[in-house]
DNA sequence: GTCTATATGACGATAGAC
DNA sequence: GTCTATCGTCATATAGAC
């Protein structure tokens, strides 16, 4: 139903905002533009509509890996990866808050996801990874601690992006921003991984690739 | 006081597990063993105890940086912020996430403190790191977004303890996974900007004058 | 300075008309 | 399905005895 949809972006950037408890059912309803009572006949009570707001957002986060296979280039699927995470960092600002929040107060609402299908998923990934290292295609590295790394440097351009504005001294984080945002993870990594010459020009490629298919 | 600081400390960890609105004044005075209306009598409200906790958490932040300077050798300057911000993670969670959560929220209480000091101090050591570019010590970065991604590299694990300890299916972060995850950053960072030898004694050197000196 | 008891207001949730 | 009016609860904050 559209209106459910409607009801959960707008409480998505509600609760983005206030976080769960300074969020309020009234203030989302005048977000929504509708009675409070609605929000309460679609979604029943207010954990309720947090539970439909974070799985709305979870199916955002697991296919961003799927670059990640053991036939891949790993300079060119880990580029894509945080390409990925950035694009969504960029676009979806309110839902990667939403998440930090979670996880910040110890993910009560997400636990079982967390231990079970992000778990999964990552044990796969990782065993792709490890098959890299072993192969010599990238320097050695705890895979799982790769993987939070990029999560924490991808992640940051969304949640702290107050903190980087008032550094850099602007208002709001513009497509530059997030381009040389881009360029700075997708380098570090590469470079740190031992897959990056020590020009420029291969990751200047990788974006430009990523901004045809994005 | 002694007892305004332990009412800060205990505050601290209440704000952290449930945000400022989903902490509340009993809840706090029941973690510091004292009744509702001695916390009031102390810091008058809810929010000004905040910003007790908040400050109290600042003085740790910025000292941080402080070996970074022109004449100290990058590799090990950088080796030791990353250190000092990983020791800071498993040392202070608490404060960490408190910070991350006012951040999230567009930092209503702590604006000024980012567009003033905190922008003020980026600046100086950004100009540290163009100087190590200029002398060819370094690869080429922007010096923010580097302090962008190492924040969110180290804060990480204090933040998103809770998915960290998920994925690797484990109760709670030991000493160990703080190890590879400084070993982890530093590795990423070092050689990402061009100085770390391929082989992996260096860092593990670096490491073990770290635990010297903490 | 410390504590008990309470005033005041805002919140989540629902009843019930349309 | 939609909305107005309202109930019960729990929060911050304070009054006032000790």
């Amino acid at each position: 139903m559209a209106h459910r949809a409607h009801i959960i972006a707008c409480a998505e950037r509600i609760f983005a905002e206030h976080g769960f408890a300074g969020a309020t059912m009234s203030r989302i309803a005048e977000a929504a533009a509708l009675p409070k009572a609605n929000l309460h006949y679609y979604f029943g009570t207010k954990v309720l509509l947090y539970r439909a707001v974070l799985e709305n957002i979870l199916t955002l986060w697991l296919d961003d890996m799927d670059p990640i296979t053991p036939e891949a280039d790993p300079a060119a699927a880990l580029a894509a990866y945080i390409a990925a995470k950035m694009a969504h960092s960029r676009n979806r600002p309110h839902a990667s808050k939403v998440f930090a929040a979670e996880l910040l107060h110890g993910a009560p609402e997400l636990g079982t996801y967390l231990r079970l299908d992000l778990r999964r998923k990552v044990a796969e990934k990782s065993a792709v990874i490890e098959g890299w290292i072993a192969r010599r295609l990238i320097a050695p590295v705890e895979p799982r601690h790769l993987f939070f790394t990029i999560w924490a440097m991808t992640q940051t351009y969304a949640d702290f992006d107050t903190q980087m504005a008032a550094v850099l001294g602007i208002d709001k984080l513009d497509a530059g921003d997030y381009a040389t945002g881009t360029e700075t993870v997708i380098r570090l990594v590469l470079r740190g991984l031992g897959i990056a010459p020590a020009g420029e020009t291969e990751v200047s490629d990788i974006m430009t690739q990523q901004r045809r298919t994005a």
